[in-house]
DNA sequence: GCATAGTTCACATACGTATGCACATATCTT
DNA sequence: AAGATATGTGCATACGTATGTGAACTATGC
């Protein structure tokens, strides 16, 4: 192909060669309307012949902002070597693409819930927004979230919207989600319908989940009975283990709401190997639709969440932020998706 | 907490405050040995109370280099809001954290083979490198391969070890995998071992494991049988129209090596829904061992990658090359996880 | 007591772009 | 026809850091 010069090629070389400043061929590459439609073709023309790109650095040195924005995946337990969270990493494709198409660039990065990834990126000028996303008890990270609300950092967390946490939270409806799901259990003619998942404000999600169970059973005229009721984190093991607990209460139980599908789905494992069989014993809905859930066997029967417009939203959200806009929190809504562990003779 | 000044901290108000100048404050922040300890001290001293941050932008242009790397997944039939290969997904974890380890950023996107990414990150000082993820028939972008190394842009790739395309490509040794998985289908007892994936040089990495099919075939003195073997993408569907195909044309056979876990994953299904026992009846393993693989029914036996190796690999291999060394494309193990799908009485 | 080497720092400047301002020319008022 | 607006471009400079060069100062040698 064409020699390779020895020097990339700058805004002065193309100046140049249209015989102009250089800052005329900033402003003609940007479309500035102060430049005239002839001699932005020409630079324009000229920049794509020696494939000429903007330093993004020096670019985003002058003008103060990156164009770029940040997506942190935190992790509570995080051992080093480990899985992300596989509901977040759905999500992940979504967000690059929103990204591309406003132009942003995205820089991605895990983080313990300790360090001082609260304030990096911002101050760094790496990034002009971050986009957080990671269950877990926020609790923990309250006062870095404040911080960041301080330090005039813009950010959005994927969560539990409407909370009265600092900053702007996204996140699905969890409680229509949890509603839905355990209506439709009603409606397959289960009686006594278990919840897996902790319950409590500590994992927000989890408990709005929960309470949208509640309403469900509340609407039917059904009593919530603590009994089929189990804690859990978001993990097979901890389903697993809470359906064992279950049975060897002689709990009886013909349905079970878990909280994420990774509980769901351990539970089913458990409920297999006790020699039940799904859905026609036990019933079972999860929360996600992880990409394993149509995997199972049986398909797992799950609360879905738009992850396309979960992606979007944050990533507007987040400009719109940037931008000055006042931004609301608000919570997407989510749909059921019916699959065979719950499906069956039973309705 | 302290009141925020009007201003982010400069390495000039460091200077001040410190009694130095600029420059003194910028190699005392870098650890260079021309400063004096007592000098450095104060000046880091300084900087953490005023918890100053470098300017990643300023820095960039300045040195010429961004400590940051680009990450690009590709993927060939790219609907727009397509998952990402759960593969190369599960590689994203160990690829952040190793460059985390190195100091370096991580720049993320999805690309199409068409466009110009191949000149985007190099020429606008984004990234200091690429890694490139995808499968694929690189046929296709060969062209661009060639472009990036004619001019200069360091870059590394997951595919098929060894062979001539242009750059440097890392991967797992998949001749090796597929030698395993059919040399543990032998063990078992299997007699008519089919594989399903595309056989051919346009699928590089799928044609290695079939190579090693072929290998364990040969050294137990079985021929290699065309009716055995059906082409496939890597997807589910694919995967269950192999199945189909074969049953139908009315072929015996009693165990499945399928060139990647979706594969896999589809025939299963399709096995099952013809009525056939795994592994009792059809003993099937895949390649990859995506998350998903541990969770069907039955569990399924496949080749694992290890893919914190292949992290750590690539982006060893492409810092190495960005500051000069001569790297050489190599091959990573892989180990064969057996799991219930390949599991039995048959043995 | 002066030259040599070593240490520690300041000065000047470069990296490549974006933007406020002034200025020149062209177009429009009355 | 002279003044007033519009339009297009150049000039100067700022963004914040990193680094080559040289100056001052200290320590060492004879």
């Amino acid at each position: 192909m064409g020699s390779a010069p020895s020097r990339k090629p700058t805004s002065f070389d193309i100046a140049y060669l249209a015989g102009v400043s250089q800052p005329t061929v900033s402003r003609a590459l940007r479309n500035s309307p102060s430049v005239s439609a002839a001699t932005r073709e020409k630079i324009q023309q000229i920049a794509k012949e020696l494939n000429y790109k903007v330093d993004k650095n020096a670019s985003s040195l002058r003008s103060q902002q990156s164009n770029t924005l940040a997506l942190l995946f935190f992790e509570d337990p995080t051992p080093d070597d480990s899985q992300i969270n596989p509901f977040f990493l759905s999500m992940l494709g979504s967000i690059t693409r929103q990204c591309a198409r406003r132009g942003y660039d995205l820089l991605i990065s895990f983080q313990q819930l300790s360090g001082d990834w609260h304030t990096d990126y911002q101050d760094s000028h790496r990034a002009d927004g971050i986009i957080l996303l990671g269950y877990g008890d926020y609790e923990d990270y309250r006062d870095r979230l404040t911080h960041l609300v301080d330090q005039g950092t813009h950010f959005v967390r994927w969560g539990l919207a409407g909370t009265d946490e600092p900053g702007l939270t996204l996140g699905s409806d969890n409680r229509a989600g949890g509603r839905k799901a355990v209506q439709h259990l009603l409606e397959k003619g289960c009686q006594n319908i278990a919840f897996i998942g902790t319950a409590s404000s500590h994992a927000p999600e989890f408990e709005a989940r929960w309470l949208g169970y509640c309403d469900a059973l509340t609407e039917a005229g059904i009593a919530i009975d603590p009994a089929l009721q189990r804690d859990g984190i978001s993990s097979e093991e901890s389903g697993g283990e809470a359906v064992q607990s279950m049975i060897a209460s002689g709990q009886k139980f013909d349905a079970i709401f878990a909280a994420s599908d990774l509980i769901a789905i351990g539970a089913m494992r458990a409920v297999q190997d006790a020699g039940l069989k799904i859905p026609d014993d036990v019933a079972v809905v999860g929360f996600d639709d992880i990409p394993a859930s149509s995997m199972t066997a049986p398909p797992l029967t799950t609360v879905t969440q738009d992850l396309k417009a979960a992606g979007e939203a944050l990533v507007t959200a987040l400009l719109q932020q940037i931008s000055g806009e006042k931004v609301e929190s608000f919570a997407l809504p989510v749909e059921l998706m019916v699959r065979d562990s719950s499906a069956g003779p039973k309705a």
